[in-house]
DNA sequence: ATGATGTCCTGGGCGC
DNA sequence: TGCGCCCAGGACATCA
């Protein structure tokens, strides 16, 4: 499912085929995400060139030279592939197909349509609904501890489910949530804003760790992850905790017949692990 | 304001 | 083998 990292993975081969490219049709098969696209969509993008292609949360920006930009979600279970026309064909779950000046396609696949597509005024996306209350990007300059004390000073909530509100920061889905956890020491069962000083700037430098490992590692696949040029991901081989139930963790040093493994449990409704020897 | 819960959707994996 | 059930997940709506 994708996460800051697996977009991020897509953004940069986006690039590499698309960019500066002219968009000549679009074909929606089935309007019907999470959002319903919009009627205009194919009018408003087609004889436009992409111009600028960026990731924004956990979305891909593609920025079109009339103004306006697309916004992409691939939901849990969304792929964007490039393929060519000439060998082209439809997949079941096959959504939207973007052909660009040269004959390449862009094909958005989801098979569970979590994912959304939408169209808006590039000067106005800081204010689209999928932005406007937004918290911090993991990988900016402000992400600090000063800030993520203002954020959570208030949440009584764990701090697991309070690492994948998007109004504290952004980007960080289930699996990274667990691994920057583990990785700082603390326990997914803490009360958000009781966390040190301390705990908050290890908190910090764990998320921006496994999210930068992630990136460099080409994006992570659980089962249906894969990046655009269908190659599945492989960095789920070097998750620490996530998936992990009742094996040791690493470098593991724990009791293990006190602890039996890493545990699993369900804050928020989503499945967390951890192990409780190394975090309190 | 905060948090808890439900909703969207389908395929894969499981038990019987 | 096949049926029913549960689970996976991000964002958002709707309650208390």
């Amino acid at each position: 499912m994708p996460e800051l990292p697996e977009i991020e993975t897509v953004k940069n081969y986006l690039n590499k085929v698309f960019l500066n490219k002219e968009i000549i049709s679009a074909k929606i098969t089935n309007r019907r995400l999470r959002k319903l696209i919009p009627d205009s969509f194919e009018k408003e993008i087609t004889n436009a060139e992409i111009v600028k292609i960026y990731r924004k949360a956990k979305y891909f920006i593609l920025e079109l030279d009339n103004g306006k930009s697309i916004i992409w979600h691939l939901g849990m279970s969304g792929t964007v592939e490039n393929k060519s026309k000439k060998n082209y064909q439809k997949l079941k779950h096959d959504h939207v197909v973007l052909e660009v000046d040269g004959g390449e396609l862009l094909v958005y696949n989801d098979a569970r349509r979590f994912g959304m597509v939408d169209i808006c005024e590039s000067a106005e996306i800081n204010q689209h609904s999928c932005f406007r209350d937004n918290g911090i990007e993991p990988f900016e300059k402000g992400f600090d501890e000063k800030y993520l004390k203002e954020k959570l000073k208030s949440k009584r909530i764990n701090i697991k489910t309070a690492l994948l509100d998007p109004k504290v920061v952004v980007g960080i889905g289930n699996i990274y949530a667990s691994e920057a956890l583990y990785y700082a020491g603390i326990s997914p069962f803490r009360e958000s804003n009781s966390l040190t000083k301390v705990e908050r700037n290890k908190l910090i430098e764990s998320i921006v760790m496994v999210l930068d490992r992630a990136i460099k590692a080409g994006g992570s696949s659980i089962r249906d992850y894969k990046k655009p040029d269908g190659e599945v991901g492989y960095f789920s081989l070097s998750h620490a905790v996530y998936g992990k139930e009742g094996q040791k963790c690493p470098n593991c040093n724990c009791d293990f017949e006190k602890t039996e493994g890493i545990k699993k449990s369900f804050l928020g409704g989503r499945s967390s692990f951890y192990c409780v020897s190394k975090q309190k």
